[in-house]
DNA sequence: TGTACATCAGTGAACGCGCGTTCACTGATGTAC
DNA sequence: TGTACATCAGTGAACGCGCGTTCACTGATGTAC
């Protein structure tokens, strides 16, 4: 399989002296890396090897390696906010306001545990933000709709209100009791004690879940 | 301050070649390491330096530095199991058996809630397990009672269903779905968005998911 | 259309860091006689 | 009660690792004349 003098595995060897798009081709790196990896495996040397370049060459295009995860994470954020939506756009518009405001609802949530299991490093480089991050984080970067998850759920949770379905007087920080509660189960599911559960067992338990939230939101 | 000449700061040196009690020295080194910093902040090498003694010298009594982690992950899980035994301690017991049961699994949820938050490095070292811990997790350890968190969970989950609070059809992995929440929530306070919030709403946030949690059930 | 030049993306080499872990050692302790 | 000795807890020195980051450089590109 020596077909060439370069080392196997290694992305060819570039024949021009400009990358072309080095920035996009380190944040895609950056990307595989949390995906298989987490937040933690997002690591600058790794990236620029992938990318067929000498490590401090991703210095002109991130400052720091924090600027490279925060990109990456980013692109995490969108990849959720994304297959949130694609939950929502298969939902049926022909149905009470009442049950369509609870079926958004319950899509994001599935989505948001669907999402955990199928992109565990993806999903803890987007939401499980480590202690050293601090109060740096910026803006959470958007799927299509231009809304991040947090405020996809937020705006379902106003349409419960608007639907009559859920008491308005309840409604201030109801993101946060729901968010909890997909949030804890997507992580006791992704490296806690349910990891070994089947998935048609942790889909049925997601689903759980989301009940009892409805119910006692 | 040099009163002597060693840099101050650091430990007093040993006047004795044999430590004493090395291994009890290190455990407390690495659950203050922990308490400051997390899992990861546990570190062989500063658990040495901290007891005043040569780095390898842990060797004699830890095999690896996992095997310290895991002795401090110990320690932490006994830690959050003692506080909601005390939380349970102080409930009145002259009270209808199915409001003594409902209120047993709301102190263990404030329990877990106010540990997550007055220490939130013991509470990641013992709640939130590392990828890389994969199965390797052993049966968790206990406070007085000798069951760990989760247990203690679980038998107050049983005491509803005993109290005929909750229907035993729901009872199967019930403690899954409160975990959940509460997991989720402490999460989001000790490094997530809620990290900001004053520890009166955030109190008061808890005791609302909580009752959500008992209502949804 | 052709040439001089500024720009700046990627190179090459090196730095200091702290980590986990291994090796052969030394010297205090406690036990057997 | 005193001495020889085995045990084994802690020492000293070193290893290789991969990381983030800095420096002075080189050479392809695109623009101005």
């Amino acid at each position: 399989m020596k077909l060439n003098n370069v080392p196997e595995s290694l992305p060819p060897a570039r024949s021009t002296y400009r990358h072309g798009d080095l920035r996009r081709a380190l944040l895609d790196a950056g990307i595989e890396l949390a995906r298989d990896g987490g937040p933690d495996a997002v690591v600058l040397r790794e990236a620029t090897r992938r990318a067929g370049v000498v490590p401090n060459a991703a210095y002109r295009h991130f400052g720091s390696r924090q600027a490279l995860l925060w990109a990456v994470r980013e692109a995490a954020l969108a990849a959720a906010a994304g297959a949130m939506e694609k939950e929502l756009a298969v939902l049926p518009c022909d149905q009470p306001p009442a049950d369509f405001a609870r079926a958004q609802v319950r899509a994001i949530g599935t989505a948001y545990l669907r999402f955990a299991q199928a992109e565990p490093g993806l999903f803890r480089t987007a939401f499980v933000v480590s202690a050293e991050g601090d109060g740096q984080l910026g803006p959470a970067k958007a799927g299509a709709s231009g809304l991040d998850p947090f405020q996809l759920l937020g705006k379902a949770i106003d349409r419960l209100v608007d639907a009559g379905v859920l008491d308005a007087a309840r409604r201030p920080n109801a993101e946060y009791l729901a968010w909890s509660s997909v949030h804890g189960l997507a992580l006791l599911i992704i490296d806690g004690p349910l990891r070994a559960m089947p998935p048609a067992d942790l889909h049925a338990l997601g689903q759980r879940l989301i009940d009892m939230v409805e119910r006692g939101l």
